[in-house]
Order: structure tokens, then C-alpha cells, then sequence
DNA sequence: TATATTTTGCAACACAGTTGCATGTAAATA
DNA sequence: TATTTACATGCAACTGTGTTGCAAAATATA
């Protein structure tokens, strides 16, 4: 179990119980990303699915995890950097995700893009998903 | 009913139906995107829930639909360009969802910035989805 | 119009996600 | 440490979304 798992639980005013450590130690110890199903597979078995969806829940709203859109409309989940917190999120990167491997990166060493928009319109906020072949895939 | 509903049905070899011809019909009589549920309201009541359903699908796989990636996992449709034509879809183009209204919109008249990816890595799609809001909400 | 081919509606199902509530566990307090 | 309080969990039941098989209906073709 990651040293960090305690004391991030505690700082964000959580209690500590064994569903959350075991599903925040998942993210620590992994760089990709999760989907719902990933987290039954490897914490779960011990813990029912709704505590799962609602510890994933907790977390979002917490600032310790974010969501990552996909173009196949399931949900993964990821750690967020430091600069979250409750209810205000600051995850201005974009994603990327291998076609063969499903591994889903954060690309936080990346600016955004500038985007444009229809004379008028306001853009607050722009989502953008890279789909691709990984390093390690490319190899293979 | 659009003079278009009955051309593109043929052209793409698809039977006329009643359910196709109203489905379609909305498409060219709206400019937003729409979602399976607004189909289901507007179209609906006369159609089955499969046959929409059904009917999206055929339309996605013919070239005349393409499907709308979104933040909060609901699919949207909003038609082709005439060169998409069966199993091959070249919208090239990313989109604009109002969060006031939830117009959603194709802006096919800008181009996709270019976007890094590390080393290594091979980037073959990228979509972007940007939120802000529209002209019309702008104004009220 | 008759026939072959598609499409439709229905019922049944699979799966993801949510909610209410009683019970169990962690945290705070004495 | 023991007691109290607040919160998290598991279970069952439910909703929403999308899929499949099949018989009946509608469409295209000759
Ligand atoms: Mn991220
Ligand atoms: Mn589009
Ligand atoms: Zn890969
Ligand atoms: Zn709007």
C-alpha cells in the first residue's frame, strides 16, 4: 500500500476505510487510467459495485480523481494533479488513448491548443481526446 | 417533409420507410445535433424505441449520420457531409456544445489545430469537443 | 399483382448506474 | 479505553439505455 493513500484521504476530509485505499492505491501505483470495470476487476471481488461507483463518485468530487471522455462513451477515471480540489477541478490537459493497448494517458506536458469558435460564441472549455498507437504497441 | 428525405434514402439503398423518412427529416430540418431521447420525443410516439434505434445505426454505418462524442457520455447525431459515404466517414471537424442550450454543433468551417503526442507515439484522430455558449444565449 | 426481401414491433434480455434503508465501521468524545 | 455519533457499506430493488430473436407487416422488384 502506497504511503501516500493515508494522507490523502485525510486531507481532503475523508475517513479511511478499505474500499478507498484500495481503489486510490490502484491509481497511485498505476500511470493509466481506469475504467469503472478495470477497479471491479482489481479492487473489487471484496467490495460491492455500488460502493465502488460511490468511492469513483467521492473522489471526483473531491478533486482526487477526474473524468476522461471517450469517443466510445464509457467512463475511465484518473488521478488529478495537486491543484484540485473540492468542487473545483484545474485539469487543463488532454488525453490520449492507444487503440491497441487501451492504455489511457494524461498529457499534462502539453499546452491546449488555442480553438476556434464561431464569431459570438463563448468557448469555456475545450475537451480533446487523441486516439493512437503507444510506444510499447508500436514496438510490438 | 424535406424533397432531400426521399434522394438520400435511394441514393444509399435504403427502402423508404415512414420511420427513416421522419428520422432524416428532422436531421435536415435542424441544424443542432440531436440526441437518441430528442429523436425518441419528436420522431417517436409513432416508432418503437428499437426502430429508432435500428434506424440511427443503419444511418451511421450508410455515411448519412456521425456520431458526436460528449463530456457527460450521451451520444448526439448530426448529419454527414456529402463525402462520407458507407463504412467511411471523413468528418473532419470538431464541435461546439452551448451548455445553456445544449445546441450542438459541427464547426466544419475551421480547421483541427495540430496537437503533440510524446515520442514515440502515434496520433491517428483527435477529437475535439469545445463547451462555452452560443450567439443566441449570449444575448439573452 | 405476386413474390422475395427488408423492416418493424414486441417481448425478453443484458448491462450500467442510482436510490432507500438497515447494518457495520470509523472517528470523535468522554 | 469505552461510549457515542456520524458516516460508509451492502443489499435489494429500480431506472435507463441499448441489444437480440422472431413473427408480422411493409417495401421493392418483376
Ligand atoms: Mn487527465
Ligand atoms: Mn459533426
Ligand atoms: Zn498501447
Ligand atoms: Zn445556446
Amino acid at each position: 500500500m502506497d504511503t501516500r493513500v493515508h494522507d490523502i484521504l485525510r486531507r481532503n476530509q475523508l475517513s479511511v476505510t478499505a474500499s478507498r485505499e484500495k481503489i486510490l492505491n490502484l491509481f497511485l501505483t498505476n500511470t493509466r487510467a481506469l475504467a469503472h470495470a478495470d477497479i471491479e476487476h482489481k479492487a473489487g471481488e471484496r467490495f460491492d459495485r455500488v460502493t465502488v461507483y460511490r468511492t469513483l463518485q467521492t473522489f471526483v468530487e473531491k478533486g482526487i480523481l477526474h473524468t476522461i471522455p471517450t469517443a466510445d462513451n464509457s467512463v475511465r477515471y484518473a488521478l488529478c494533479k495537486n491543484d484540485c480540489f473540492e468542487g473545483h477541478h484545474h485539469d487543463n490537459h488532454y488525453h490520449f488513448i492507444c487503440s491497441a493497448c487501451g492504455k489511457t494517458e494524461c498529457l499534462e506536458e502539453f499546452v491546449i491548443p488555442s480553438v476556434k469558435v464561431p464569431k459570438e460564441y463563448l468557448a469555456n472549455n475545450v475537451e480533446i481526446v487523441v486516439n493512437g498507437v503507444c510506444a510499447a504497441c508500436r514496438k510490438k
